[in-house]
DNA sequence: AATGAATGAGCGTTCATTCAT
DNA sequence: TATGAATGAACGCTCATTCAT
């Protein structure tokens, strides 16, 4: 299966052009991770994969074409890891959820998810295909998570499963600005992703529909 | 109390040249917001200011003065209501972590919120005074957390809540993305809202401190 | 009166941003004349104006913007001569289709304008702002031809005026590609001015209106 | 008779290579009566024949050599159509001035003729090999003129009939930028074919040497 | 006869910055 | 305070050309 989708036709067909394409995309995205996506220029993707510009515009003919191969190509590291972690998945669905939490929240003490997720939300706010993407990567990483909590709390619908999922992912990508690697409170990331755990397992377990659908005007209530 | 902080001297001191200030800062940000920072020029800032650019380079001789100046009076707005929900607080500290929550999350459908912050965490991740101005704000927010807590759960000592009151912190953050104005998931703010104050309200009142310390090793003896 | 109308505003307001201004026009006009339209950059046209590629993009913002200034600069310039010979033109209209013939034929063996307007002419085939102001070129050209005509042929209506006019003018621009500077049949110049004054004091005198409107059915049965 | 000329030693000598060189003759031609001079690159060329880029170099290595040989290739298909109508004239002088006439005027309104001309001619001014074929082109146009104009008016020595044909032949050339396809006169082009008809006629006619020898100064005089 | 890969120069354009006025 | 003028570097991109296969 070849992952990289790159843009022209006829380009990558050689066994010399394949490598070369890889070069292109690792240098990108060490470009993004290192200096942002501000700083990301053909150039300095040319000189880090060590061709020339012309060169570098065979395989994309424009910036844009490359920046959507490299995500794609960024995306599919993490999600082919992802995957496996799901196969590995036996049929305890507490088990399987603290497994997925922990390794979702270690993983973003990694150097280049601290960085790269980031950059791609940012530009997902500006850029249509950065924001496909991100829709997609984070469904698929819910549906693991939608199972289990389907399963440890059955008076759920499921609209109502969807929601939690949502919150316990988003929950978790939320602390990447804060125990991803070089940050403040790395060194608390294991803490982080115990009470995390215990946190979540919580929720699923005890949420209830009326907690969900409780609204704003009743907790004013509750206020007053 | 003069929020705005331009580093050349004597900038800003006269009423014409405040309300240029104002004009510059304004066009910054919706710049930022709009656009992103990698679209953010000084060319443009002095457009959308109306000025010209050898003027806007009277105020701010560098782009980097620019951007801090502006990254500080873009917060302080943020700060100014934060400041204000704090103050209004009543003693019980339920209530008060209820409407933390509830004004946190809700700020997330904010249009300026949803997009300024994830364009500050990715400068974080390459500017030093952005990840400086970053650590400043959260621990800030953090502080009527980390009171509440140690108020509802007094077993934790104060990095136990510390902790805590961070993961509470980064796990709203974490939503920008995902239930902010535009995303796909903005329609459930409201719910999701609930989830949080629900969820976080239990892991306040329940968590021990053997929860947070218990490492990964034992985590792993578990699984098996 | 300014003449030259650059497209930013603010620019060309000083005397040194004025004599910029001459020297951008008049290196344009050079690169156009001597290398074609083709050879015609940016970077070649800061070069001959001795200021930098930067310096030029202040004066005009895109390429369009200088080939348009400059068209219309070119064009000033030769539309002036004109003016001068149509202002000193006498009560007799034998006399002064006589010196226009003559002025405009002459005027094909100047280096400028031989290589000028074929670009023109060129460039008209391919760009909007390049065909519109050739219209009104030749429009106003034709404007003294139609006031001989219609004085020396009163047989003929307006619209019969006008089709001779357009005749006689496009028959002199035809002669550029063969009578011009450097051209095969230049030294012939003088006579082909005289074949021309003759042969179009022929027709104006001569022409009737059923000669114009002949159609060429007609004309096969005559042929018949 | 191959009336291509193209420059590689054994390229089109197989009969796909004659389909592929046909291909890229054709592609050449439309992007230049298209999009003109300026913008014909080898690149939009080869996409045009829907070859690649090196496989277009294979059969003309440089730029240049393809441009000589579409040229070539151009100006054949009109010179076909020329001779043809040379070769169909009967005796009569007046009567094969009269049919070249229509012929060449009214080829005016065909598109290519309105666009490729404008811009041979301007080539031609900075092009040698361009410049030297147009003198090829305009020489053969005005055989059958020159011919015709001898028989009409023998008081001419051949220089004197020269001067005229080309006369004739320029003026013709002029209207392609008034008439032509898609110019504002196009709907006039019947009309002007009648002008020139009977304005070449009466010219070549009655012309004596003297017209044309008259020099400058007399001119001069007759306008003082 | 044809493709894919690569180069290096040049293109129009944007940029942060400097400086005289 | 403010503008207009200027620079030099970098940007994304196109180009003619070369060469291995």
């Amino acid at each position: 299966m070849n992952k990289m989708r790159n843009i022209r036709k006829g380009t990558g067909e050689s066994r010399r052009g394949k490598e070369t394409l890889l070069l292109i995309l690792d240098s990108a995205k060490t470009i993004l991770i290192e200096q942002g996506y501000s700083k990301l220029s053909m150039r300095k993707v040319a000189v880090g994969a060590q061709i020339s510009v012309g060169n570098l515009q065979y395989y994309y003919p424009s910036k844009n074409d490359l920046l959507k191969d490299m995500l794609d190509h960024s995306i599919d590291e993490f999600m082919d890891e992802f995957e496996r972690l799901r196969l590995g998945a036996n049929n305890d669905p507490e088990l399987h959820l603290k497994s997925i939490i922990n390794f979702i929240v270690l993983d973003l003490g990694n150097p280049t998810t601290t960085t790269f997720y980031p950059e791609l939300w940012a530009l997902a706010n500006h850029d249509e295909y950065a924001d496909k993407l991100m829709d997609e990567i984070y469904a698929r990483v819910r549906v693991p998570l939608e199972d289990s909590i389907m399963r440890l709390n059955p008076r759920l619908d499921f609209e109502q499963v969807q929601k939690v999922a949502l919150f316990i992912s988003s929950s978790m990508e939320g602390m990447t600005m804060f125990v991803g690697h070089g940050k403040v409170w790395n060194d608390s990331i294991q803490h982080m992703a115990n009470i995390a755990t215990m946190s979540f397992l919580q929720l699923v377990k005890n949420i209830t529909p009326e907690d969900i659908q409780e609204n704003s005007f009743e907790l004013a209530n509750h206020n007053g």
